[in-house]
DNA sequence: TTGTAGGCGTTATCAG
DNA sequence: CTGATAACGCCTACAA
């Protein structure tokens, strides 16, 4: 068997037909008889042949029938978050109309390695996460002359992207807060630019990451000056060391936190029963995505609900689209409030 | 800019070098003079030029520089599981070093859109799961004649996969529960077959899928009539349904409970303090996979950590030996057991 | 160091 | 319904 794989030309021949109608048969783009196809189906048989080669046709075709799936930071990390998860669902879905396939890349600037943005093989990409690296990534596929779309991200002119009405989310949670009588209240958000790091950000940082500086604004739009606390990256862990700094200090303790994420909300719940508090009693919290949180029970977080997986549709739909030069529509999305049981009013002292 | 994208040759006209120059300038498969070198990147700058076509390139090289990875679930359910994200991970890391990305592929069986294995340009595949349906997947990609690596699957002969030691693993936990003086004990297993039943597995009944045989056979090495309760998944929540069953009837309550995953275990575990139970001292838990569950604190199972990372790495590293025919090796894994504080001696009655 | 030649395997087009 | 032809864009011996 050391004999190179059959062609679509072996086959033809030994099917006693040309190679386009042999390309026909597998295509069926065009009728052939049925006595054709059966004798051509039955040389591929006696050859091996397995269909034509995706590689050629790709070339031919123009069209490789793959999505790239753009991440600025480990893929482990970023599945770690059950938003991404159902995105990737719903991007999976979205696209899977075109009949494509989705590629990870993970655009980690190193660019040591070759798989990478430049050289994938890749018809169009959807780009996640909104670190400032994304624009280089943007810039990439875009001199590529490659349809993107962009979720969440910070896009410039022209480029469609995926949206939600983060602020305006993010402002209702901390009206509600306000509603219930809040008035000291501290935010955890989510990195606030590519070096995730921690810490209390101050009053003239501005946040580099949009999604981070949209719900920043929308939280402080009810609560102009409620002190923001940054996390490494969204994980119930995370939101644990940010609740205990921000419970270290018996004295100092706000009567709510916002979270920017749900995970980072069920961190700051243990934090606080860790700090003795009781939620919502002596403190309450808010989240935001709307996703299961394990390990949150019996607690029902007050939160956002984030449509994940339609997100993650739309933006499969909206590539989808400019692979047909259609123009892309449905991008902006809407989260819902869901008021749990992690809110109440604060404690009359 | 209605003119179609510049190739190579267009670039090496426009730079009066011969369309091989410029493309070994593009690769640096060869060396070039420094004055050719810039004069071919000015001309390519000038024209738009963003690099090679990969399809052409890849076809030209009979290489696309992406690997398979083949699921047998929707992918959102695939990665609800920390394992299978901690393997993707070293699955990147592991096909990173042959400069390939990953693809998601989904099989199935419905095959009705057209992105599947058949068609993908692939290199080669992994195929991660154990479903018998994988038998098909693995049919496909061997007629294309594409190296493949099964990970934790019911491969045939001489398809390389990577193994853990998941029958004398679990073995280990039952031993050191029976150690303890256990001697009633019900297992809970991951699912047995495609159709994922919840439900007590008849004595005669044979587990299909090969992880969930192995491990009960592990764990009936020590507690032969051991009865085996199977979950639809692995998840907390389908634990903590087989855990109500177990605890369901007061008389009939096990000592210990052996879970087929750290997820059903921690279900088990929440289960069991619905019931009023205490862990371990009502009853011991042990898992499998000794991955972090979150909401279990301040518990620390008992269970059999597995390299899940390294098991990636090393399915990513056998298919780039495999595309470079050497051999692939090390792909036999070992998991350790670790001793948590969710096991102890039985209630003395 | 650079150029020439030939082909990687397929499929779109168009004529028969 | 079938066949001839001509790219698709690039790469790699090999020769100069």
């Amino acid at each position: 068997m050391s004999t190179r794989r059959a062609t679509i030309s072996d086959v033809a021949r030994e099917a006693g037909v040309s190679a386009s109608t042999a390309s026909v048969v597998f295509s069926g783009k065009t009728p052939t008889s049925e006595a054709t196809r059966a004798r051509v189906i039955a040389a591929a048989e006696k050859l091996g042949y397995t269909g034509p080669d995706p590689r050629a046709a790709s070339l031919r075709r123009g069209r490789s029938g793959i999505v790239g799936v753009v991440f600025d930071q480990h893929l482990g990390t970023a599945f770690l978050d059950p938003v991404t998860t159902h995105m990737m669902d719903g991007l999976a879905d979205g696209v899977s109309r075109l009949g494509a396939a989705l590629l990870l890349l993970r655009d980690d600037g190193h660019t040591v390695s070759e798989p990478s943005l430049h050289t994938a093989p890749i018809d169009a990409a959807v780009l996640i996460g909104c670190s400032p690296r994304m624009r280089d990534s943007l810039e990439i596929v875009r001199a590529r002359g490659i349809p993107v779309v962009v979720i969440e991200g910070d896009a410039g002119e022209g480029i469609p992207r995926v949206l939600l009405d983060n602020t305006e989310a993010q402002r209702q949670a901390a009206q509600h807060l306000a509603d219930l009588g809040h008035a000291d209240v501290v935010i955890v958000t989510l990195p606030i630019d590519i070096d995730r790091r921690r810490g209390w950000i101050p009053d003239d940082a501005e946040a580099r990451v949009d999604v981070t500086a949209d719900r920043l604004a929308g939280a402080r739009q009810v609560f102009s000056h409620a002190p923001a606390l940054a996390a490494a990256t969204s994980s119930i862990d995370e939101g644990a060391i940010a609740g205990r700094t921000i419970f270290a200090d018996p004295a100092r303790r706000p009567t709510a936190v916002i979270a920017q994420s749900d995970l980072l909300a069920a961190g700051v719940v243990r934090a606080a029963e860790e700090a003795g508090l009781q939620v919502p009693r002596d403190v309450s919290v808010t989240g935001f995505d709307g996703v299961v949180v394990d390990g949150l029970a019996p607690h029902v977080l007050t939160t956002l609900v984030q449509p994940a997986t339609a997100k993650g549709r739309a933006a499969g739909e909206a590539v989808a689209a400019m692979l047909e030069d259609a123009t892309p529509a449905g991008l902006d999305l809407t989260c819902t409030f869901r008021a749990g049981t992690t809110t109440a009013p604060p404690r009359s002292t």
